[in-house]
DNA sequence: GAGGTAATTGAGTGATCGCTCAAAAATGCC
DNA sequence: GGCATTTTTGAGCGATCACTCAATTACCTC
């Protein structure tokens, strides 16, 4: 049967995922890649073909992951709006602990990937629309079942939401900011809770809007 | 005297902008910018030193227009908050019309720069501060003179609003989102008028505040 | 063990990277 | 025109880029 593979695929996909997010596509090197993943150039294309098309596999891994992290926080909150909320607060943990970026590795993909790119810039767009509709979703469930407004618009509020997420992970790059993201995470989480009719006990604010963001 | 440059400084320098602000900076070659520039190597090093101080007066060239440009907006508006309400709708015309990329040249530089560059990205930092600590004294402004509630923090409003156009240029990077990002620019700019206490005639809005972003 | 098979190695590929510098070309002053 | 001064040129520098492959090593089957 031959040699067996003496890496677990999965560890060194983590590892590759870490590497990329943290300094991007171009900045990251085949020599970053070997010692990172301690594995010499002849293995890494052996196993993954190229530097390219070990990207797409890490930030697989990266979409995969956070897509599973985001359907468990909705799926286990008391209700739309509340799982939102929940997800919301849950960039908190990514942006205060040590992960390899508080940038979204989507966003700097996005970012790094010229507009007429035909797959990788692409296949991003299409995994934050899904990301998107997720929220889309979950704000016209709610209104469906009259948690917030009925003459709310879900599409834009998926919309509004994408972009606050957006903002904040880009913001949370700034090495002097750490002290306002805490108080933007709560700010942003509250304004979809402010969204709901009965508001819950925990956020139970009167109207306070602040600049559509 | 000796022979005069042959080429104007300003305009290699908006060249040079447009091409890093496009493709960023580990991305444009200096094959890229004797294209750009038209200018052979020598030229480029005897006029700017190297790669990186290019970069770096291109970017400065890029904030002191943006600089100006916001500035002019607040004075020329008639109160704080329609000023800053002008200023997110003038982002309106960058992200319709043929920048070199609708994303914020800053933010893209945030995001492709390690956390412990100690020279570039702390000054990009740097001149985010002062935009936020800019968005800060409008709103500082705004509720001394009565324009929005007395009970409002200024530095919050100054922080969400960086946010929301950090998010929003990062939205309108993606190619499959321009007719969202018209409704989302009016939608941010609305958001700031309806801090208004006596609302603006063009935005009488009842409150909409939406999931703090 | 022995033989067969597959994974690992790392020196080395051509291409491109950012960058240099001696030579050539273009100006101003006399 | 002649000279001094400055800019422009572009071949080419060493380093690094993504990547390859013949040789070696390790493992499974028998």
């Amino acid at each position: 049967m031959g040699r067996a593979a003496s890496y677990d695929r999965q560890k060194v996909l983590m590892a590759a995922r870490d590497l990329f997010w943290a300094r991007g596509y171009h900045n990251t090197s085949l020599k970053d890649l070997e010692h990172g993943l301690d594995m010499r150039p002849g293995s890494i294309y052996a196993a993954f073909g190229s530097k390219e098309a070990l990207f797409r596999e890490a930030l697989d891994l990266y979409v995969s992951t956070g897509q599973a992290d985001l359907a468990m926080t909705l799926s286990g909150a008391a209700s739309p709006i509340a799982g939102l909320a929940a997800h919301v607060r849950s960039l908190g943990g990514i942006l205060r602990g040590k992960a390899p970026s508080r940038a979204c590795m989507l966003v700097k993909t996005l970012l790094e990937t010229p507009d007429d790119d035909p797959v990788l810039r692409r296949s991003v767009e299409e995994v934050l629309r899904r990301v998107e509709l997720i929220f889309h979703d979950a704000f016209r469930k709610a209104r469906d079942e009259g948690e917030i407004a009925a003459d709310v618009d879900p599409e834009l509020l998926a919309a509004r939401l994408q972009v606050a997420i957006f903002g904040l992970r880009a913001y949370a790059q700034r090495t002097d900011a750490a002290d306002r993201v805490e108080k933007l995470v709560e700010d942003i989480a509250r304004g979809i809770e402010a969204l709901a009719i009965r508001a819950p006990s925990r956020a139970a604010l009167p109207c306070a809007p602040g600049p559509a963001s």
